[in-house]
DNA sequence: CGCCTTATTGACCCTTATCAATTGGTGTGG
DNA sequence: CCACACCAATTGATAAGGGTCAATAAGGCG
């Protein structure tokens, strides 16, 4: 029962964590959660293994929160796949992130005490209940804990940050281009390969996400194929040219350049930008 | 002393926290950290209002802290203005937000441990240091105090979302109608007047936190003007119209429409389209 | 007072949204 | 088991929203 409660965490990064079997739920140990945030396993945690976290499992389409709802715990994915929305007054869906293994989901709703956003499964996933009050009291206990909740969350803010100034001023192409790189590499953290995989959401999902039309995303999609950067065929993905595609040229539309840095890495700069100019000459 | 210390919250939010001197600097307690960041007051607080935090004064154009600059420390504006800027791979600036009184910086450091965006002074400014040390410890003794972080970045996290969602779909002219409304009832609740104020930032910056060219904003601008939504002169703006500036319409970029949801809200909604369109005509 | 930054406005056109038609895939019911 | 319906994806035609370039005016600030 304790060996399998507590596989090696490097084994248990590359696939779900396994959780014990216990009044037909799966159940997991605070050792495990950290295991899959890849957090440094806390010192203390063994003695506390008696703390456990219930495992909910979710099919396709369902919601694992809607926006509004009370907010009273974290969920973390440990298997699957999912996107979050935030919805406009009009009810339109916007896609803000697709989580992965390991993510955390449900942080907007701390503030408010309700979920800001809804998280829906886009395949069969495996998530990680974490309650929120049960979570606190914890961080009491163990200070590096709730230091990595805030680790998580200025992540987050960061890799949100970092979304906003790409919609805010890369064109349609390095977004598309980026966004495969990025799902690649966390592929690839998750041990599957990063050359080869399969989108699990739709062209109007990523175009959504990037703040694109449906048809743009397809478009860039063919065009990379034609010029030989990826192989696309429906929803398989083969990338061919990842530092390129991380790379494409910004078309500057929001002209900031600050007057200190003008002329600077002209060399490697160049290299994708004359590749973004094929791309468009095609 | 404790008079100074401790002025009812009420009369401190619409202006600086006082302070007191010691050692040719400004020094805040606990107590006052808290109403400035309008966190109901721990209860314990008083009693550790020997914990002091050092003011820090920035004139125009000072940066509080750099990209890649170790964290140490989380900043609270007490007063004045700021912008917050990441830089991409070509060194160009990318405005992020722009902080004013109660806001708090540097939240986007404690991942990495250094920071990942830049602030700099619009106007001079007056900001509380907290060391991160102390805050973690103080967190430990005071949860309230913790939790209330946790609320900072969730709501921080959910503004910068929201941030996204309109980059992502908005028109120019939608973007920069709220971006003025936003900033109406910042300095109104602030306690300034939020029908007419000075814009502390140049048509550069609002173009780039907005993810467009200072030349549609300074069009936009003159647009509402035109049609009486605001009177604009330079950098004073009088807002005329603010329901409408708040709800123009949203040109229809990422049509996904949930087909549940489709003709809701007939009679709100079009009255701003209709006022969308006016603008357009002009 | 004069320089330098900021703002305004016009002309042009490129990127990307919009509208539309077609194909392929999947699931369901006759 | 096939036909039909439905959804995802591709691709083309068209146009417009907004970026780029450029010239001028209006402010600050040393």
């Amino acid at each position: 029962m304790f060996a399998e409660s507590r596989i090696a965490p490097s084994v248990t990064i590359n696939q779900p964590v396994a959780g014990r079997q216990r009044a037909g739920h799966l159940w997991s140990s605070l050792t495990d959660v950290c295991s899959l945030l890849q957090v440094t396993p806390i010192a203390a945690a063994s003695t506390a293994d008696d703390v456990v976290f219930q495992h909910v499992q979710f099919k396709t389409g369902q919601r694992l929160f809607t926006v509004g709802q009370p907010f009273d715990a974290l969920y973390i994915l440990n298997s699957g796949f999912l996107k979050t929305v935030m919805l406009d007054e009009a009810g339109n869906e916007q896609v803000l992130s697709f989580p992965m293994k390991g993510d955390v989901l449900g942080v907007d709703g701390i503030h408010a005490k309700q979920y800001m956003s809804e998280a829906v499964a886009l395949s069969s996933c495996d998530v990680i209940v974490i309650p929120f009050k049960v979570f606190s009291s914890l961080g009491r206990k163990y200070p590096e804990l709730e230091l990595s909740l805030y680790g998580v969350m200025s992540r987050e803010l960061a890799r949100e940050q970092s979304m906003a100034g790409m919609l805010g001023s890369l064109s349609a192409e390095a977004r598309v281009g980026r966004f495969l790189v990025a799902l690649s590499e966390r592929y690839a953290a998750m041990g599957y390969s990063g050359k080869e995989f399969n989108l699990r959401m739709t062209r109007q999902e990523i175009g959504s996400y990037l703040g694109l039309t449906l048809e743009t995303v397809s478009r860039t999609l063919s065009a990379f194929d034609r010029i030989g950067y990826i192989a696309v065929e429906g929803r398989s993905i083969i990338l061919k040219d990842m530092p390129t595609l991380k790379t494409l040229r910004r078309l500057p539309p929001s002209q900031s350049r600050s007057k200190e840095v003008v002329a600077v890495k002209k060399s490697a700069a160049d290299v994708s930008f004359d590749a973004a100019e094929d791309l468009l000459a095609a």
